[in-house]
DNA sequence: TTTTTTGCAAAAGGTTTGCAACACG
DNA sequence: CGTGTTGCAAACCTTTTGCAAAAAA
C-alpha cells in the first residue's frame, strides 16, 4: 500500500472526502518529519486556495488526523531580559507552575555532544502541557 | 529605590525617554514573572494606543530592556499526529537536527513529583537554539 | 527649543466567512 | 443526485506606518 492510498484511507476513516488539495497537503505532512507552520505548508501547496488550505487543516485536525502544538495562545512571547525558566501550564484552565530546577542544562549538555551540525546552544524553550488539580475529571 | 526608579533609571540608561507609557508597560512585565504576548500585554494597558504599546515592546526589545523568545517564525505548529520528538534548530540559517532521545521523560517525572497543582503531564515541547557549524562565526 | 513619543487614521498582512459553482461518492 | 468541497471576493483582526500634535529633556 502507497502513500497515496494510506491517505485516502484515512481520510475516508474520518468521514473526509478525498480530494486532490488534501492528498497533496497530506503529502506535504509527510514530506517533513516535524511540525510545521500554516505558512510553510501555504509555500508548497501554490495552486491551492489558502481559504481551502486553512480549511481543511481545521478540519484534518478535528478528525485527529494531524495534530496541533500549541505554544499558548500568540506566538512571540517577550519577558525581561533577567528572567528565563520553564512551565507547566493547564489545558483547561490555563493555570501555570513554574518548574525551578529543571534538568535542562545535562539534556543541553548531550544533545550537544550527539550533534554532528551544531557547536553551541543559545536558547532553549521548554514547557509541559497538561492537567491541573481542579480540572483532572 | 522603588519600582518605579529603577525603570526610570534603566530607560534613561538605555537611551530611552521616560514616560507614563513606557513605566506602565514595564509594570505589566514585572507583574508577570513568564514570557507574556502582546495580546496580554494589550489587555492590560487599554488607556494606550496598540501602536504605542507595538512600537515600545520593540524599542525596549532593541536595547535588551526586555528580550524576545522567538519559536521559529509563527505559532501553530501542526504535525501527523504519529510523530513527535525535538529539535535543534540553527537560529541564523534554520538548519534543525532531530534530536532522537533526550532524557525528558526523567524531567517530566521530576517536575511532577515536585508539583503542588499538577497531576498529569500529556504533552510537551522543548526545541533547542542555536549556531551550526556554518554559521558559528 | 529640539528631539522623541504619542494618538489617530490609513495601510498592510494573514486568516476567516459567504456564496455560487463544482466534484466526490 | 445530494452533500461536502472549492475558489473567489469580501470581511476581519492584528500589526505597521505616516503624520501632525504633544511631551520629555
Amino acid at each position: 500500500m502507497n502513500r497515496k492510498e494510506i491517505f485516502t484511507q484515512s481520510l475516508k476513516k474520518a468521514g473526509h472526502k478525498v480530494t486532490p488539495s488534501r492528498l497533496l497537503l497530506l503529502g506535504v505532512f509527510a514530506e517533513v518529519p516535524r511540525p510545521i507552520s500554516i505558512e510553510y505548508i501555504l509555500s508548497k501547496t501554490k495552486g491551492i486556495d489558502a481559504a481551502t488550505i486553512y480549511r481543511n487543516v481545521s478540519h484534518l485536525q478535528k478528525t485527529g488526523i494531524i495534530r496541533k502544538v500549541e505554544l499558548q495562545k500568540k506566538l512571540d512571547f517577550y519577558e525581561l531580559a533577567t528572567s528565563h525558566h520553564h512551565h507547566i501550564i493547564c489545558r483547561t484552565c490555563g493555570t501555570y507552575e513554574d518548574i525551578d530546577s529543571c534538568g535542562i542544562e545535562n539534556i543541553m549538555k548531550k544533545t550537544l555532544q550527539n550533534s554532528k551540525k551544531f557547536v553551541t546552544i543559545q536558547d532553549h524553550f521548554l514547557d509541559f502541557y497538561g492537567a491541573c488539580n481542579k480540572c483532572v475529571k
